[in-house]
DNA sequence: AACTTATGATAGTAATACTATTATATTTGC
DNA sequence: GCAAATATAATAGTATTACTATCATAAGTT
């Protein structure tokens, strides 16, 4: 990973927190270790007072910082899928080919994330677990309606349609680019939960991998080649 | 919807509930009601008091029925997916050709529930709602491992494979088909929470349906026209 | 009528998801 | 270097949840 990625400071919508955590100590100690937490125990039985025992801090600090553990959940996956972005543009932004472009979006949107490439106080390996398994909860709310137009979810709907520009530039005439685009980006997570907990439901596995499954969907879909 | 389907009664995994809920007329109630109360208030909000309350019964003996809510979601699931996998096998059962077989069944699996088909005491298109809005939550737990092995996902599994084994006769050589099964009941459910709450998100419609959608998607990732 | 089973009513517990208040550090501004 | 502001910690308290346990009563069965 570059490095300019370790020291860029991703946007959060400020409605999601109380108090930046990004701004001080115990913030970052609270994001590092809720993501821990949350992969060890499950969003259902995490608790600000279980956090606050682990990071040696208490339960009422922790509240100055985020309303509740739904507004944590929240910012944690709009600080996921920012940086997902991140990369995305980053890989892409130089790729003039069309095609070549779109292939390498999907690759980078579906790919494993095995590597602590270590922004700061994230683990973005844990932190893609927790995607894996809680993203859903974190819409499959009464509030979502709310909370959309709140902005909770922008960025996430940005990177859809970052995906989606690229398929209908590659595939003008193609009448579903934002459903296949959200399709590649939920659709990733569920195969990568199904690979641990569900293997008879997917036929990938590390060699027959999630990247190859969509890009061929993706490219079929189009009916186009991969390359040329 | 055939006569038959209404007199059908589905097996359920013993070991989800603690007592038949469709062999007392409380049980029946607990069901009905707990479909209206949990698309109402959502899952979180929804609790066995609220449902004794609405039914004029007591939270305790709600509880000889279902050891907590989870059960009781799980209990609804198995039945929605047992009852789709009816209607699977009822409409393509007599479809000779293979790729009209596909194509009927993405259909029945993709299509929206509109009509009160009234299986019994259950309304399936309200429980049509709460798969959309709560399924995913009955399997993202820390649990999830243990209650597959106690097999109370092996309807959803067995749908799943029926759906696989078709694209399989269709296109032999396709290699992830249990993936494009998976995805396109799950993608469904997701497809239809997107066009409700994140429009933005897909270009599925009232009349650009999902099913046009999914339909395209498989038929094009075999490679094979949807009719010959 | 006796017995079994289903349901209802009540009480109680530990944990959760907070809110409120007060105390104590730490930082910063002058 | 000290006062003022700010951040954090400690404690207590509340309503609700997710149960468990016990006992009472009603209904159906033999």
């Amino acid at each position: 990973m570059d490095r300019l990625l370790r020291s860029i400071k991703l946007e959060i919508n400020e409605k999601i927190y109380l108090k930046d955590p990004q701004s001080s100590d115990l913030g970052k100690r609270i994001i590092e270790q809720s993501i821990i937490m949350i992969h060890e125990l499950g969003f259902e039985d995490f608790t600000f007072k279980k956090l606050g025992l682990q990071i040696g801090s208490n339960e009422s600090s922790i509240y100055r910082y985020f309303e509740n553990k739904h507004k944590l959940l929240l910012y944690l996956t709009s600080w996921y899928w920012g940086w997902l972005e991140y990369q995305l543009v980053f890989s892409t932004n130089s790729i003039e080919d069309k095609r070549h472009k779109l292939k390498k979006a999907i690759e980078v949107l579906t790919r494993e994330i095995e590597e602590d490439s270590s922004f700061s106080f994230i683990n973005e390996v844990i932190l893609n677990k927790i995607i894996i398994n809680e993203y859903s909860k974190s819409y499959l709310t009464k509030e979502v309606d709310k909370e959309n137009k709140e902005g909770y979810f922008v960025i996430y709907k940005r990177l859809a349609q970052r995906l989606s520009e690229m398929i209908t530039t590659v595939s003008p005439s193609y009448s579903f680019p934002t459903s296949l685009a959200s399709n590649v980006l939920e659709g990733s997570l569920h195969q990568y939960f199904l690979r641990e907990h569900f293997k008879s439901l997917t036929e990938c596995t590390k060699s027959n991998s999630v990247t190859q499954y969509f890009t061929e969907l993706v490219f079929n879909t189009l009916k186009i080649e991969k390359n040329g």
